[in-house]
DNA sequence: TTAAAATATTTGTTGAAGCAACCTTTTTTA
DNA sequence: TAAAAAAGGTTGCTTCAACAAATATTTTAA
């Protein structure tokens, strides 16, 4: 079913917004999808990738500069995100050495663990929406650089 | 500068995931340059999607349901979200005569004329960041649809 | 026909998000 | 080098979102 039928509108100014409007829906499918496997190992999005983008660095500590950097939604409110996983044990705060202001986050074993755990139903999610073939995908990536340049 | 730049990330577990991140990441940055627009003409991203919605059914009023099945962002607080646009008079509630549970949605010519306003701006938008053939867009289409599928 | 189930919407509560003000430390510059 | 500016984080306040419970109406089923 295309976006047209999914959300019953017939007609679009152009191609281009039609495609617009075609990025935030499937946005929301995604999301609907990932917020369910989130939410049964107690996380919320913004939790979840803090998490991974601190395993990207791992052993590495990341500042919280760093994360809201990475992050795919900038968030004003990294600390308290920070907040409630350290409160779960996940990651660790400390000073950093070479700055005094800025803080070292580091995910904690326990927070491997948790990631390591989510990883497969992950991509067993991946694997099985996977309706693209190869070059597909290779195609979608370069359409979607292509929007943002 | 392509999504593995733009977040610093070298690797993808496979092309398709790294097509996953890179939607999230596009409707971010769709949400992002909107932003500002809905915020200087006073609205919010939910409220101007449902004014969308209310627009595209005029003349004819929409109930509560519809919208939220209609919405991008299926949200739950729809009530309060058309609280805010009877409060700035950009729409009129009235109960439906059909089924008395439930509510007509109504955009008022205020609403109208709001949304006329900001047409222009958004497809000025449109039109300056869209980098994309038309060739190109179709593609774009095609390929989120098939994501869905 | 009447009680039970389902539907449409609203509302109370709680947790998260955005903004701006704030504190501390570092960097800049006169 | 001392004051001003900038940078890194945290926190208070207000608004927004999700979830569930409540209300009113309609539909279903015994």
């Amino acid at each position: 079913m295309g976006i047209s039928e999914e959300i019953k509108q017939e007609k679009f100014k152009s191609e281009f917004s039609k495609a617009v409007v075609n990025i935030l829906y499937t946005n929301s499918w995604i999301n609907q999808q990932n917020l369910q496997l989130f939410k049964s190992y107690g996380l919320t999005t913004p939790q979840f990738n803090i998490l991974r983008i601190l395993r990207g660095q791992h052993p590495n500590p990341a500042t919280v500069n760093l994360l809201i950097d990475r992050m795919l939604d900038k968030s004003s409110n990294a600390s308290r995100i920070i907040d409630k996983l350290e409160q779960k044990g996940l990651v660790v705060r400390s000073q950093c050495s070479k700055d005094r202001r800025a803080v070292d986050v580091l995910i904690s074993a326990r927070g491997l663990d948790l990631l390591a755990k989510m990883d497969d139903e992950m991509h067993a999610w991946e694997r099985s929406s996977n309706n693209l073939t190869e070059k597909e995908a290779e195609m979608l990536n370069f359409l979607l650089d292509k929007v943002r340049s």
